[in-house]
DNA sequence: CAGGATCCTTACCGATACTG
DNA sequence: CAGTATCGGTAAGGATCCTG
């Protein structure tokens, strides 16, 4: 993920989230790690950059449908990795932001993503093998 | 996990298994990190001294019901993390190993425990927070 | 001993439609 | 915009009993 910064603000500045963040056969996908549920490890990663609005997070997350979006929230709000923020406004706004324990997790989901990938071919010839030794069986 | 080391071996022995090694308020357990199903961390963490039997692994895994284990362990086999051998003798034994791969989860899971405890108090404060919000919601 | 078979309950996840 | 409400499918997990 890409930081960039601003001068005189000394934060990370949020960009564009990338719609193909999470596709199917990123590491972060095949590795057989999960934080909490299945979408909780990567709406961290997508806070990582700064906090995001609720429309903002379900692009990358394949367009999570918005009751699945909101349980997984609600969930990371309850055990502190996440504040909710309303701010009011012309159109209403609600900002998702990671807590201190919530960053201190980005060190584990990396080593969990550099597993994986360190693991890759391991693992996709573990998964050929066993397709193949099923279709043999049957 | 301890290891006990015998001359002209120079690998890990297996020691019994703690049956209270995952209770529910172990890090292991509260650590929001799970690897595959429910079990797979643990059985993993299980294999780390060495190869194990299948009633020996019920123990300390909550004492298990044999169905959920063995499709976890069959899992595991699957994509190549733990293998599995039959040994014919007066009473059937069947014995589960990690693979390099599967040893390799070791160090990942440790990472994780090791985040646990750094913060199990603030996991602590953020359950016990939630549950009394909850009740004064009641 | 190492499981398989059966039944059951719950959790997770998703699609669609609707609302303050 | 940021959700709720409703419905439904699938899979995970567990209890109990049975077997080569």
């Amino acid at each position: 993920m890409v930081t960039a910064w601003i001068p005189h603000y000394c934060g990370p500045v949020a960009k564009p989230l990338d719609p193909e963040m999470f596709d199917p056969l990123c590491p972060s996908e095949l590795m057989p790690i999960r934080v909490g549920d299945k979408w909780a490890g990567m709406i961290i990663q997508c806070l990582e950059d700064g906090p995001r609005r609720f429309s903002e997070l379900r692009v990358p997350l394949r367009n999570i449908t918005p009751k699945v979006l909101t349980k997984s929230l609600r969930t990371l709000e309850r055990d502190a990795f996440i504040v909710r923020t309303i701010h009011a406004g012309p159109s209403r706004q609600v900002q998702y932001e990671l807590t201190s324990l919530g960053r201190s997790l980005l060190e584990l989901l990396d080593a969990a993503r550099a597993w994986a990938e360190t693991h890759l071919e391991e693992l996709i010839d573990a998964r050929e093998a066993a397709i193949a030794r099923a279709s043999r069986t049957s």
